[in-house]
DNA sequence: CAGGCGCGGATTGTATAAAGTTTCGCCTGT
DNA sequence: ACAGGCGAAACTTTATACAATCCGCGCCTG
Protein backbone atom coordinates (compact mmCIF):
# COMPACT_ATOMS: atom_id res chain seq x y z
CA UNK A 1 0.00 0.00 0.00
CA UNK A 2 2.86 2.43 0.93
CA UNK A 3 3.70 2.40 -3.37
CA UNK A 4 0.59 2.02 -4.39
CA UNK A 5 -0.72 4.93 -1.99
CA UNK A 6 1.16 7.63 -3.92
CA UNK A 7 -1.55 8.45 -6.79
CA UNK A 8 -3.31 11.17 -4.87
CA UNK A 9 -3.59 13.73 -6.45
CA UNK A 10 -0.32 15.61 -8.18
CA UNK A 11 0.68 12.34 -9.02
CA UNK A 12 2.53 11.73 -12.20
CA UNK A 13 -0.49 9.39 -13.56
CA UNK A 14 -1.01 11.38 -16.53
CA UNK A 15 -2.97 9.16 -18.01
CA UNK A 16 -6.40 10.51 -16.87
CA UNK A 17 -7.46 14.08 -18.98
CA UNK A 18 -7.46 16.04 -15.66
CA UNK A 19 -3.78 15.52 -15.16
CA UNK A 20 -2.84 15.59 -18.85
CA UNK A 21 -4.62 19.23 -18.68
CA UNK A 22 -3.30 19.82 -15.37
CA UNK A 23 0.15 19.26 -16.62
CA UNK A 24 -0.11 21.08 -19.94
CA UNK A 25 -1.33 24.45 -17.83
CA UNK A 26 1.70 23.82 -15.50
CA UNK A 27 3.94 23.91 -18.23
CA UNK A 28 2.50 26.64 -20.12
CA UNK A 29 3.29 28.73 -16.92
CA UNK A 30 6.56 27.37 -16.02
CA UNK A 31 8.14 28.08 -19.27
CA UNK A 32 6.61 32.35 -19.39
CA UNK A 33 4.29 31.26 -22.11
CA UNK A 34 1.36 32.19 -19.46
CA UNK A 35 1.91 35.41 -17.93
CA UNK A 36 0.52 36.84 -14.76
CA UNK A 37 -2.84 37.88 -14.38
CA UNK A 38 -3.85 36.30 -18.09
CA UNK A 39 -7.39 35.13 -17.60
CA UNK A 40 -7.76 30.91 -17.90
CA UNK A 41 -11.58 30.63 -19.12
CA UNK A 42 -12.66 27.44 -18.77
CA UNK A 43 -14.60 26.86 -21.94
CA UNK A 44 -11.43 28.07 -23.90
CA UNK A 45 -8.78 25.60 -22.08
CA UNK A 46 -11.79 22.98 -22.57
CA UNK A 47 -12.02 23.64 -26.48
CA UNK A 48 -8.25 22.84 -26.36
CA UNK A 49 -7.61 19.81 -24.91
CA UNK A 50 -11.04 18.88 -26.41
CA UNK A 51 -12.93 18.01 -22.26
CA UNK A 52 -15.62 19.27 -20.80
CA UNK A 53 -15.53 21.85 -18.32
CA UNK A 54 -16.09 19.99 -15.47
CA UNK A 55 -12.38 18.23 -16.13
CA UNK A 56 -10.92 21.38 -17.04
CA UNK A 57 -12.61 23.04 -13.36
CA UNK A 58 -10.90 19.99 -11.32
CA UNK A 59 -7.70 20.99 -12.99
CA UNK A 60 -7.92 24.55 -12.27
CA UNK A 61 -9.20 23.91 -8.43
CA UNK A 62 -5.60 21.34 -8.42
CA UNK A 63 -3.42 24.55 -9.94
CA UNK A 64 -4.85 27.30 -7.60
CA UNK A 65 -4.37 24.86 -4.47
CA UNK A 66 -0.44 24.66 -5.68
CA UNK A 67 -0.70 28.15 -5.88
CA UNK A 68 0.25 29.18 -9.32
CA UNK A 69 -3.50 30.30 -10.31
CA UNK A 70 -6.08 32.46 -8.70
CA UNK A 71 -9.60 31.30 -8.48
CA UNK A 72 -11.73 34.28 -7.67
CA UNK A 73 -15.49 33.67 -7.25
CA UNK A 74 -17.96 34.44 -10.41
CA UNK A 75 -15.17 35.83 -12.08
CA UNK A 76 -12.93 32.83 -13.45
CA UNK A 77 -8.98 31.77 -12.98
CA UNK A 78 -6.08 33.51 -13.36
CA UNK A 79 -2.68 33.04 -13.28
CA UNK A 80 -1.55 34.30 -10.20
CA UNK A 81 0.53 37.30 -9.71
CA UNK A 82 2.63 36.84 -6.77
CA UNK A 83 3.56 39.96 -4.39
CA UNK A 84 7.04 40.87 -3.21
CA UNK A 85 5.92 39.32 0.39
CA UNK A 86 5.05 35.91 -1.09
CA UNK A 87 8.46 36.08 -3.21
CA UNK A 88 10.69 36.61 0.31
CA UNK A 89 8.69 33.99 1.60
CA UNK A 90 8.73 31.36 -1.17
CA UNK A 91 12.57 32.01 -0.77
CA UNK A 92 12.71 31.46 2.60
CA UNK A 93 10.86 28.34 2.37
CA UNK A 94 13.31 27.08 -0.13
CA UNK A 95 16.55 28.04 1.82
CA UNK A 96 14.86 26.28 4.72
CA UNK A 97 13.73 22.63 2.84
CA UNK A 98 16.09 22.70 0.11
CA UNK A 99 19.59 22.30 2.04
CA UNK A 100 17.72 19.63 4.19
CA UNK A 101 16.81 18.13 0.41
CA UNK A 102 20.14 18.15 -0.98
CA UNK A 103 20.96 16.01 2.29
CA UNK A 104 19.35 13.49 1.81
CA UNK A 105 19.77 12.92 -1.88
CA UNK A 106 23.60 12.16 -0.62
CA UNK A 107 22.06 9.56 1.71
CA UNK A 108 20.66 7.79 -2.00
CA UNK A 109 23.74 8.26 -4.29
CA UNK A 110 24.23 5.82 -6.98
CA UNK A 111 25.38 5.16 -10.38
CA UNK A 112 22.06 5.39 -11.94
CA UNK A 113 21.37 8.61 -9.89
CA UNK A 114 24.18 10.45 -11.17
CA UNK A 115 23.91 9.33 -13.96
CA UNK A 116 20.30 11.22 -14.43
CA UNK A 117 21.48 14.07 -12.69
CA UNK A 118 23.99 14.44 -15.31
CA UNK A 119 21.83 14.15 -18.11
CA UNK A 120 20.13 16.72 -16.97
CA UNK A 121 22.50 18.77 -16.45
CA UNK A 122 23.54 18.15 -20.49
CA UNK A 123 20.45 18.60 -21.07
CA UNK A 124 20.21 21.99 -19.26
CA UNK A 125 23.27 22.96 -21.18
CA UNK A 126 21.73 21.93 -24.48
CA UNK A 127 19.05 24.11 -24.22
CA UNK A 128 20.82 27.30 -22.91
CA UNK A 129 23.78 26.56 -26.52
CA UNK A 130 20.34 26.59 -28.14
CA UNK A 131 19.29 29.93 -26.97
CA UNK A 132 16.02 28.41 -25.96
CA UNK A 133 14.93 30.47 -23.28
CA UNK A 134 11.68 28.65 -22.60
CA UNK A 135 13.38 25.11 -21.96
CA UNK A 136 16.27 26.73 -19.92
CA UNK A 137 13.76 28.45 -17.43
CA UNK A 138 11.60 24.98 -16.98
CA UNK A 139 14.61 22.55 -16.73
CA UNK A 140 16.52 24.83 -14.46
CA UNK A 141 13.64 23.82 -12.21
CA UNK A 142 13.34 20.79 -13.23
CA UNK A 143 16.88 20.09 -11.61
CA UNK A 144 15.25 21.09 -7.81
CA UNK A 145 12.50 18.59 -8.78
CA UNK A 146 14.99 15.98 -9.73
CA UNK A 147 16.86 16.40 -6.50
CA UNK A 148 13.67 16.32 -4.20
CA UNK A 149 13.07 12.81 -6.18
CA UNK A 150 15.96 11.23 -5.57
CA UNK A 151 16.06 12.26 -2.28
CA UNK A 152 13.00 10.11 -1.78
CA UNK A 153 11.06 12.21 0.90
CA UNK A 154 7.94 12.37 -1.17
CA UNK A 155 6.25 15.39 0.90
CA UNK A 156 9.32 17.41 0.83
CA UNK A 157 8.76 16.83 -3.21
CA UNK A 158 5.20 18.04 -2.60
CA UNK A 159 6.43 21.15 -0.76
CA UNK A 160 9.23 21.77 -3.38
CA UNK A 161 7.01 21.30 -6.45
CA UNK A 162 4.86 24.39 -5.32
CA UNK A 163 7.56 26.08 -4.40
CA UNK A 164 9.46 25.54 -7.51
CA UNK A 165 6.49 26.68 -9.39
CA UNK A 166 5.79 29.79 -7.88
CA UNK A 167 9.48 30.80 -8.27
CA UNK A 168 8.98 30.86 -11.61
CA UNK A 169 6.45 33.34 -11.48
CA UNK A 170 8.40 35.29 -8.97
CA UNK A 171 11.66 35.47 -11.46
CA UNK A 172 9.52 36.50 -14.58
CA UNK A 173 7.82 39.39 -12.42
CA UNK A 174 10.86 40.52 -10.47
CA UNK A 175 14.10 39.43 -12.13
CA UNK A 176 16.27 42.32 -12.59
CA UNK A 177 18.33 41.97 -15.37
CA UNK A 178 18.01 38.97 -17.89
CA UNK A 179 21.43 36.57 -16.77
CA UNK A 180 19.59 33.07 -17.79
CA UNK A 181 22.86 32.05 -17.83
CA UNK A 182 23.04 32.16 -14.09
CA UNK A 183 22.30 28.40 -12.93
CA UNK A 184 23.62 25.99 -15.03
CA UNK A 185 27.28 25.96 -13.41
CA UNK A 186 25.49 26.11 -9.86
CA UNK A 187 24.01 22.84 -10.55
CA UNK A 188 26.59 21.51 -11.54
CA UNK A 189 28.49 22.01 -8.62
CA UNK A 190 25.52 20.74 -6.99
CA UNK A 191 26.07 17.29 -8.52
CA UNK A 192 29.50 17.28 -8.12
CA UNK A 193 29.34 17.70 -4.37
CA UNK A 194 26.61 14.91 -4.26
CA UNK A 195 28.42 12.58 -6.11
CA UNK A 196 31.20 12.92 -3.80
CA UNK A 197 28.81 12.92 -0.47
CA UNK A 198 30.17 15.72 0.38
CA UNK A 199 27.21 16.88 2.67
CA UNK A 200 28.23 20.26 3.91
CA UNK A 201 29.43 21.21 0.75
CA UNK A 202 26.58 20.43 -1.39
CA UNK A 203 24.20 22.26 1.22
CA UNK A 204 26.38 25.18 1.02
CA UNK A 205 26.41 25.17 -2.83
CA UNK A 206 22.46 24.70 -2.88
CA UNK A 207 22.13 27.43 -0.14
CA UNK A 208 24.09 29.96 -2.08
CA UNK A 209 22.05 29.10 -5.36
CA UNK A 210 18.97 30.16 -3.92
CA UNK A 211 20.77 33.63 -2.33
CA UNK A 212 21.97 34.18 -5.76
CA UNK A 213 18.79 33.58 -7.55
CA UNK A 214 17.42 35.98 -4.86
CA UNK A 215 19.73 38.44 -5.03
CA UNK A 216 18.52 38.97 -8.69
CA UNK A 217 15.67 40.05 -8.00
CA UNK A 218 13.79 43.30 -7.48
CA UNK A 219 11.63 43.11 -4.71
CA UNK A 220 10.31 46.52 -4.39
CA UNK A 221 8.38 46.75 -1.45
CA UNK A 222 5.23 48.99 -1.36
CA UNK A 223 4.69 47.51 -5.27
CA UNK A 224 4.21 50.98 -7.14
CA UNK A 225 1.08 53.28 -6.21
CA UNK A 226 -1.79 51.05 -6.40
CA UNK A 227 -0.82 49.08 -3.63
CA UNK A 228 -1.28 52.55 -1.52
CA UNK A 229 -4.63 52.89 -2.45
CA UNK A 230 -5.34 49.05 -1.06
CA UNK A 231 -3.91 49.96 1.34
CA UNK A 232 -5.70 53.26 2.63
CA UNK A 233 -8.77 51.30 1.66
CA UNK A 234 -8.08 47.89 3.57
CA UNK A 235 -7.71 50.54 6.58
CA UNK B 1 -4.26 42.98 -3.89
CA UNK B 2 -1.93 42.03 -1.28
CA UNK B 3 -4.53 41.09 1.22
CA UNK B 4 -7.33 40.37 -1.17
CA UNK B 5 -5.58 37.82 -3.04
CA UNK B 6 -5.42 35.37 0.21
CA UNK B 7 -8.96 33.77 -0.54
CA UNK B 8 -7.80 31.72 -2.72
CA UNK B 9 -8.53 27.80 -2.00
CA UNK B 10 -7.73 26.88 1.89
CA UNK B 11 -8.45 30.16 2.79
CA UNK B 12 -11.44 30.84 5.82
CA UNK B 13 -13.83 31.66 4.15
CA UNK B 14 -16.49 29.56 5.22
CA UNK B 15 -19.23 31.14 3.29
CA UNK B 16 -19.28 29.22 0.97
CA UNK B 17 -20.52 25.83 1.05
CA UNK B 18 -18.12 23.91 -0.32
CA UNK B 19 -15.69 25.30 2.85
CA UNK B 20 -18.29 24.17 4.98
CA UNK B 21 -18.16 20.67 3.54
CA UNK B 22 -14.04 20.63 3.90
CA UNK B 23 -14.19 21.98 7.44
CA UNK B 24 -16.57 19.51 8.71
CA UNK B 25 -15.13 16.66 7.26
CA UNK B 26 -11.55 17.70 8.12
CA UNK B 27 -12.77 18.55 11.60
CA UNK B 28 -14.40 15.21 12.19
CA UNK B 29 -11.01 13.45 11.19
CA UNK B 30 -9.20 16.05 13.11
CA UNK B 31 -11.14 14.43 16.09
CA UNK B 32 -10.91 10.90 15.68
CA UNK B 33 -14.84 10.33 14.76
CA UNK B 34 -13.57 9.47 11.30
CA UNK B 35 -11.46 6.69 10.96
CA UNK B 36 -8.89 5.85 8.50
CA UNK B 37 -9.70 3.81 5.59
CA UNK B 38 -13.37 4.61 6.32
CA UNK B 39 -15.52 5.03 2.79
CA UNK B 40 -16.55 9.05 2.28
CA UNK B 41 -19.21 8.26 -0.32
CA UNK B 42 -20.24 11.13 -2.16
CA UNK B 43 -24.07 10.93 -1.90
CA UNK B 44 -23.63 10.29 1.68
CA UNK B 45 -21.78 13.57 2.48
CA UNK B 46 -24.23 15.31 0.05
CA UNK B 47 -27.60 14.56 2.13
CA UNK B 48 -25.60 15.34 5.25
CA UNK B 49 -24.90 18.79 4.55
CA UNK B 50 -27.17 19.02 2.02
CA UNK B 51 -25.67 19.92 -1.30
CA UNK B 52 -24.92 18.30 -4.45
CA UNK B 53 -22.34 15.87 -5.46
CA UNK B 54 -20.70 18.43 -7.09
CA UNK B 55 -20.04 20.30 -4.04
CA UNK B 56 -19.25 17.31 -1.96
CA UNK B 57 -16.65 15.89 -4.78
CA UNK B 58 -14.79 19.66 -5.29
CA UNK B 59 -13.88 19.72 -1.02
CA UNK B 60 -13.15 16.10 -1.25
CA UNK B 61 -10.45 16.66 -3.86
CA UNK B 62 -9.12 19.32 -2.11
CA UNK B 63 -8.75 16.92 1.06
CA UNK B 64 -7.15 15.11 -1.00
CA UNK B 65 -4.56 17.56 -1.67
CA UNK B 66 -4.02 17.46 1.80
CA UNK B 67 -3.12 14.23 2.47
CA UNK B 68 -6.16 13.47 4.63
CA UNK B 69 -8.07 11.55 1.69
CA UNK B 70 -7.20 9.10 -0.72
CA UNK B 71 -8.99 8.87 -3.99
CA UNK B 72 -8.81 5.84 -5.69
CA UNK B 73 -10.30 6.22 -9.14
CA UNK B 74 -13.65 4.45 -9.90
CA UNK B 75 -13.40 3.74 -6.78
CA UNK B 76 -14.01 6.51 -4.57
CA UNK B 77 -12.66 8.74 -1.77
CA UNK B 78 -11.62 7.11 1.75
CA UNK B 79 -9.78 8.79 5.24
CA UNK B 80 -6.13 8.40 4.30
CA UNK B 81 -4.25 5.33 6.16
CA UNK B 82 -1.03 6.41 6.47
CA UNK B 83 2.49 4.04 6.31
CA UNK B 84 5.11 4.33 8.99
CA UNK B 85 7.36 5.73 5.90
CA UNK B 86 5.03 8.62 5.36
CA UNK B 87 4.66 9.26 9.52
CA UNK B 88 8.64 9.27 9.06
CA UNK B 89 8.53 11.85 7.00
CA UNK B 90 5.43 13.94 8.28
CA UNK B 91 7.40 14.18 11.54
CA UNK B 92 11.18 14.79 10.07
CA UNK B 93 9.34 18.15 8.41
CA UNK B 94 7.76 19.68 11.04
CA UNK B 95 11.28 19.55 13.14
CA UNK B 96 12.37 21.06 10.30
CA UNK B 97 9.38 24.18 9.44
CA UNK B 98 8.18 24.56 12.83
CA UNK B 99 10.99 25.50 15.14
CA UNK B 100 11.59 27.99 12.38
CA UNK B 101 8.36 29.05 12.47
CA UNK B 102 8.36 29.43 16.34
CA UNK B 103 11.32 31.41 15.63
CA UNK B 104 8.96 33.96 13.28
CA UNK B 105 6.54 33.92 16.01
CA UNK B 106 8.93 35.67 18.42
CA UNK B 107 9.32 38.79 16.07
CA UNK B 108 5.59 39.32 16.09
CA UNK B 109 4.91 38.89 19.66
CA UNK B 110 2.39 41.29 21.29
CA UNK B 111 -0.21 41.13 24.36
CA UNK B 112 -2.66 40.62 21.26
CA UNK B 113 -0.83 37.56 20.36
CA UNK B 114 -0.01 36.40 23.77
CA UNK B 115 -3.54 36.44 24.95
CA UNK B 116 -4.31 34.74 22.62
CA UNK B 117 -2.45 32.05 22.96
CA UNK B 118 -3.32 32.09 26.61
CA UNK B 119 -6.83 31.62 26.12
CA UNK B 120 -5.88 28.78 23.86
CA UNK B 121 -3.74 27.31 26.71
CA UNK B 122 -6.67 27.53 28.97
CA UNK B 123 -9.31 25.87 26.37
CA UNK B 124 -6.86 23.35 26.10
CA UNK B 125 -6.48 22.43 29.80
CA UNK B 126 -10.49 22.71 30.19
CA UNK B 127 -11.25 19.96 27.70
CA UNK B 128 -8.42 17.99 29.43
CA UNK B 129 -10.12 18.41 32.69
CA UNK B 130 -13.33 17.68 31.60
CA UNK B 131 -12.03 14.70 29.90
CA UNK B 132 -13.01 15.33 26.19
CA UNK B 133 -10.62 13.50 24.31
CA UNK B 134 -12.17 14.75 20.95
CA UNK B 135 -10.98 18.14 21.66
CA UNK B 136 -8.19 18.21 22.96
CA UNK B 137 -7.00 16.42 20.05
CA UNK B 138 -8.44 19.41 18.26
CA UNK B 139 -7.29 21.93 20.05
CA UNK B 140 -3.45 20.34 20.51
CA UNK B 141 -3.09 20.54 16.83
CA UNK B 142 -4.77 23.96 16.58
CA UNK B 143 -1.92 25.12 19.07
CA UNK B 144 0.70 24.51 16.28
CA UNK B 145 -1.42 26.19 13.97
CA UNK B 146 -1.72 29.15 16.22
CA UNK B 147 1.83 29.85 16.18
CA UNK B 148 1.96 29.26 12.46
CA UNK B 149 -0.60 32.12 12.49
CA UNK B 150 1.11 34.20 14.30
CA UNK B 151 4.88 33.88 12.50
CA UNK B 152 2.30 35.74 9.59
CA UNK B 153 4.13 33.16 7.37
CA UNK B 154 1.63 32.17 4.75
CA UNK B 155 3.30 29.44 3.09
CA UNK B 156 4.81 27.85 6.18
CA UNK B 157 1.19 28.41 7.31
CA UNK B 158 0.07 26.25 4.37
CA UNK B 159 2.20 23.59 5.23
CA UNK B 160 2.13 22.92 8.44
CA UNK B 161 -1.62 23.13 7.62
CA UNK B 162 -1.12 19.69 6.39
CA UNK B 163 1.30 18.50 8.38
CA UNK B 164 -0.67 18.47 11.31
CA UNK B 165 -3.82 17.11 9.81
CA UNK B 166 -1.65 14.09 8.75
CA UNK B 167 0.00 14.25 12.15
CA UNK B 168 -3.16 13.87 13.73
CA UNK B 169 -4.24 10.35 11.92
CA UNK B 170 -0.39 9.23 12.39
CA UNK B 171 -0.85 9.86 15.91
CA UNK B 172 -4.75 8.13 16.11
CA UNK B 173 -2.73 4.74 14.26
CA UNK B 174 0.04 4.27 15.70
CA UNK B 175 0.21 5.59 18.82
CA UNK B 176 1.60 2.79 21.82
CA UNK B 177 0.16 4.03 24.97
CA UNK B 178 -3.16 6.82 26.26
CA UNK B 179 -1.40 9.62 27.25
CA UNK B 180 -3.47 12.16 25.86
CA UNK B 181 -2.16 14.83 28.84
CA UNK B 182 1.71 14.90 27.40
CA UNK B 183 1.39 18.38 25.21
CA UNK B 184 -0.82 20.71 27.57
CA UNK B 185 2.60 21.74 29.67
CA UNK B 186 5.08 21.55 26.69
CA UNK B 187 2.89 24.17 25.18
CA UNK B 188 2.43 26.64 27.84
CA UNK B 189 6.67 26.14 28.29
CA UNK B 190 6.53 27.37 24.19
CA UNK B 191 4.27 29.98 25.37
CA UNK B 192 6.35 31.49 27.92
CA UNK B 193 9.64 30.99 25.88
CA UNK B 194 7.54 32.92 23.23
CA UNK B 195 6.32 35.83 25.62
CA UNK B 196 10.57 36.11 26.71
CA UNK B 197 11.41 36.55 23.42
CA UNK B 198 13.92 34.37 23.90
CA UNK B 199 14.45 32.45 20.45
CA UNK B 200 16.65 29.54 21.74
CA UNK B 201 14.47 28.51 24.49
CA UNK B 202 11.09 28.43 21.85
CA UNK B 203 13.26 26.21 19.44
CA UNK B 204 14.34 23.57 21.45
CA UNK B 205 11.17 23.37 23.08
CA UNK B 206 9.25 23.36 20.11
CA UNK B 207 11.80 20.18 18.87
CA UNK B 208 11.98 18.49 22.51
CA UNK B 209 8.15 18.49 22.21
CA UNK B 210 8.15 17.11 18.80
CA UNK B 211 10.63 14.76 19.60
CA UNK B 212 8.44 13.22 22.71
CA UNK B 213 5.32 13.08 20.15
CA UNK B 214 7.15 10.95 17.67
CA UNK B 215 8.66 9.05 20.35
CA UNK B 216 5.58 7.47 21.81
CA UNK B 217 4.78 6.04 18.54
CA UNK B 218 5.00 2.66 17.37
CA UNK B 219 6.00 2.75 13.59
CA UNK B 220 6.13 -1.02 12.94
CA UNK B 221 8.26 -1.29 10.11
CA UNK B 222 6.97 -3.80 7.87
CA UNK B 223 3.56 -2.92 9.14
CA UNK B 224 2.67 -6.79 10.10
CA UNK B 225 2.37 -8.92 7.61
CA UNK B 226 -0.83 -7.36 4.56
CA UNK B 227 2.34 -5.02 3.87
CA UNK B 228 4.48 -8.31 3.29
CA UNK B 229 2.29 -9.29 0.71
CA UNK B 230 1.94 -5.96 -0.76
CA UNK B 231 5.75 -5.94 -1.36
CA UNK B 232 5.62 -9.53 -3.15
CA UNK B 233 2.86 -8.59 -5.21
CA UNK B 234 4.61 -5.26 -6.42
CA UNK B 235 7.88 -7.15 -7.03
C1' DC C 1 -21.13 67.19 -21.51
C1' DA C 2 -20.44 64.35 -17.30
C1' DG C 3 -22.21 60.95 -14.28
C1' DG C 4 -25.33 57.40 -12.95
C1' DC C 5 -28.67 53.85 -13.99
C1' DG C 6 -30.30 49.75 -16.26
C1' DC C 7 -30.26 46.23 -19.60
C1' DG C 8 -27.85 42.52 -22.44
C1' DG C 9 -24.11 39.34 -23.18
C1' DA C 10 -20.97 36.38 -21.30
C1' DT C 11 -19.07 33.51 -17.84
C1' DT C 12 -19.13 30.98 -13.76
C1' DG C 13 -21.61 28.15 -10.07
C1' DT C 14 -24.77 24.40 -9.28
C1' DA C 15 -27.70 20.58 -10.18
C1' DT C 16 -29.16 16.77 -12.71
C1' DA C 17 -28.93 13.19 -16.04
C1' DA C 18 -26.37 9.83 -18.91
C1' DA C 19 -22.31 6.67 -19.31
C1' DG C 20 -18.73 3.70 -17.66
C1' DT C 21 -16.67 0.81 -14.07
C1' DT C 22 -16.40 -1.98 -10.17
C1' DT C 23 -18.23 -5.09 -6.89
C1' DC C 24 -21.07 -8.35 -4.90
C1' DG C 25 -24.45 -11.97 -5.13
C1' DC C 26 -26.30 -15.81 -7.41
C1' DC C 27 -26.43 -19.40 -10.38
C1' DT C 28 -24.66 -23.14 -12.96
C1' DG C 29 -21.47 -26.82 -13.93
C1' DT C 30 -18.26 -30.07 -12.41
C1' DA D 1 -19.52 -28.91 -2.03
C1' DC D 2 -16.86 -25.69 -4.43
C1' DA D 3 -14.92 -23.01 -8.25
C1' DG D 4 -15.97 -20.07 -12.00
C1' DG D 5 -18.61 -16.93 -14.49
C1' DC D 6 -22.63 -14.22 -15.52
C1' DG D 7 -25.61 -10.31 -14.22
C1' DA D 8 -27.53 -6.68 -11.68
C1' DA D 9 -26.98 -2.95 -8.44
C1' DA D 10 -24.34 0.84 -6.67
C1' DC D 11 -21.03 3.90 -7.23
C1' DT D 12 -18.04 7.10 -9.49
C1' DT D 13 -17.01 9.68 -13.63
C1' DT D 14 -18.26 12.69 -17.28
C1' DA D 15 -21.28 15.64 -19.84
C1' DT D 16 -24.99 18.80 -20.32
C1' DA D 17 -28.59 21.90 -18.92
C1' DC D 18 -30.17 25.48 -15.83
C1' DA D 19 -29.58 29.35 -12.58
C1' DA D 20 -27.00 33.12 -10.66
C1' DT D 21 -23.63 36.53 -10.95
C1' DC D 22 -20.78 39.99 -12.95
C1' DC D 23 -19.00 43.19 -16.60
C1' DG D 24 -19.61 46.41 -20.28
C1' DC D 25 -22.19 49.31 -23.11
C1' DG D 26 -25.72 52.47 -24.15
C1' DC D 27 -29.14 55.61 -22.68
C1' DC D 28 -31.09 58.84 -19.86
C1' DT D 29 -30.86 62.64 -16.69
C1' DG D 30 -28.98 66.69 -14.38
Amino acid sequence: MAAKSRPKSDAPDASDRVSRIREGVTAAILEHRLLPGTKLGEDEIGEIYGASRTLVRTALQQLAHEGIVNIEKNRGAFVARPTPADAREVFEARRLIEPTIVDHAVDAVSPAWIGRLQRHLAEEREAELRGDARASVRLSGDFHRLVAEMSGHSIYLGFLKELIARSSLIILLYRRHDTPACGTNHHAGIVAAIRKCDREAARAQMLSHLNEIEAELFLKDPAADELRLADVLGA
